[in-house]
DNA sequence: TACATATACATCGTAACACGAGGTATTGTG
DNA sequence: CACAATACCTCGTGTTACGATGTATATGTA
């Protein structure tokens, strides 16, 4: 996908991988692989970002010797996930605008 | 709308804009205000882009004494909405992702 | 035992990009 | 004459995705 397109999805992604369950760097990729790629560097920085943004929380784990981070969604978080939805709708209408005229596929 | 979702999007748009007539800036920026606003600064700079992308070219007509620069889609430049069409169906696969589990709204 | 692979986290530099601030110039309109 | 509208352009800044690179442990596997 074009990497400017993606700009706008990735943290919004990131925080749907949490969502449901508190989970870790390595295991985000992992899920959201079948969905949207993304590096691990990328992926550290959204995280840390989201962190300042306080749209998430962080704790440590241990796991079979293992330190691990997880993230846990915050409702600040939750509710970016709201505004994405908004931001959606005009989505829409901009590739309605951009389609227009198109009778075919 | 968020900026960074602003960012996959714009290119096309413009090209969109020029797409069925020629156009020049002034006019291109009124025409696409009811779907996205974007300011002429960014504009002017989209424009440059995409001509050195060859995806568009420019000649100049003077019309009541003012001279336009007007921008024409190249095969190029179409070659590129069609391409957005094709990430638009990922995109749509990420909305279904950040989306699942929603039964209200 | 030795080595590869998977797991897990992190930093740095770079290039792309949208935008505000500011600039230039002409044509109406009050 | 002052002001808005039309029309173009440049520069600096902040945000951001990514590749390259580094660190460390656990688990095969030859």
């Amino acid at each position: 996908m074009d990497i400017q397109l993606k700009r706008g999805l990735l943290d919004v992604c990131v925080l749907t991988a949490i969502k449901n369950e508190d989970s870790y760097g390595y295991k985000i990729i992992k899920d959201m692989k079948p969905f949207i790629e993304l590096s691990e560097s990328t992926l550290y920085t959204i995280l840390k970002r989201l962190e300042v943004a306080e749209m998430l929380t962080v704790y440590t784990s241990e796991y079979e010797g293992r330190i691990r981070k997880y993230y846990h969604i915050t409702d600040c978080g939750l509710k970016r996930i709201e505004e994405f939805k908004e931001d959606w709708k005009e989505m829409w209408s901009l590739y309605q605008f951009i389609t227009k005229g198109d009778e075919d596929e």
